[in-house]
DNA sequence: CACCCCACCTGCGTGC
DNA sequence: TGCACGCAGGTGGGGT
């Protein structure tokens, strides 16, 4: 469910409140993530260690904690991480619960079980780190770099855009919303980008990333952050989930195709194929 | 390699 | 009401 903006919503939302804190002991749940460590590696390396940093590279969460051990979390779908005082028990699809000092409860529910919870040790490298690729946010991030990247490349541009191994956290919702603030079809075929298409889709994928983070995050269906509260971007959507209403900009209505298997939607006039933005 | 498809899960809305 | 089907913020393994 989350794609970057919800997850940097939800690590500054814990951060303030996590940052400090010891985490005592871990609950797991029976049913198991899709990518999860151990009960036993749990309990191994996570009891007595305190929290003293939480970091985000693209849709996963690292929590750096005492003695050189992490702890990556990835939300998958429908991931959810909530901070609770009371008991949690009531919750349905918890599996995992992080039991900190000051009776403080963070949970860890996903109702499909595509999301990831996994312990390194000191000096153990996260391997699944290495298939992310550059923040959007970052000074690595360029228009020349993504042009280079394109390179002698056939495939469209929603499927490259969503490429976490390319640019790090954009998903299916922001994908579409980038690609019509750029008024670029999602078909093209990367190669046929030019530097100045390259340039505004890095600089609407950074606007559009950092007004969804300033709105809380996009809820459509499942999203809450730690709190327990939605988010705010959906009311700014201009074509996700909008198949057949007006586009915003002209009217038309709004069309809906697949790539790879996933829903794409973007207004045929001003996205229109072999026309270039401006 | 580059690219595509599908599996991995559960729940919900729709249409018959 | 009941059931089948399609679809849902992601990732990675396997086939072509």
């Amino acid at each position: 469910m989350p794609e970057l903006p919800e997850v940097e919503v939800i690590r500054r939302g814990l951060a303030p409140r996590l940052l400090g804190r010891r985490l005592l002991a871990v609950t797991v749940g029976e049913k198991r993530l899709r990518q999860e460590s151990s009960p036993g590696e749990f309990r191994e390396w996570l009891p007595g260690r305190t929290i003293l940093e939480i970091e985000r590279r693209g849709k996963y969460l690292l929590f750096r904690l005492e003695g050189g051990v992490t702890l990556l979390i990835h939300l998958g779908m429908t991931g959810r991480l909530l901070l609770r005082s009371g008991p949690s028990n009531l919750l349905p699809h918890v599996h995992l619960t992080f039991h900190l000092d000051g009776g403080l409860d963070l949970v860890f529910q996903d109702v499909r079980r595509f999301g990831q919870a996994l312990v390194f040790p000191p000096g153990a490298h996260p391997a699944p780190l290495d298939q992310v690729g550059r923040e959007p946010f970052s000074r690595q991030a360029t228009p020349a770099w993504l042009a280079a990247e394109a390179r002698g490349r056939s495939r469209p541009l929603k499927n490259f855009l969503m490429d976490a191994r390319v640019l790090a956290g954009i998903g299916n919702i922001y994908a579409s919303e980038i690609l019509f603030a750029a008024r670029l079809h999602p078909s093209t075929p990367v190669s046929r980008l030019s530097l100045k298409d390259w340039s505004r889709v890095l600089k609407e994928t950074r606007r559009i990333l950092k007004a969804a983070i300033a709105k809380g995050g996009t809820t459509v269906a499942n999203y809450l952050n730690d709190r327990g509260e939605t988010g705010l971007f959906q009311l700014e959507l201009l074509v996700y989930g909008r198949a057949g209403e007006p586009c915003r900009v002209c009217g038309r209505p709004i069309a809906r195709m697949a790539h790879g298997g996933r829903s794409t939607f973007f207004c045929p006039k001003c996205q229109e194929e072999g026309v270039e933005g401006r």
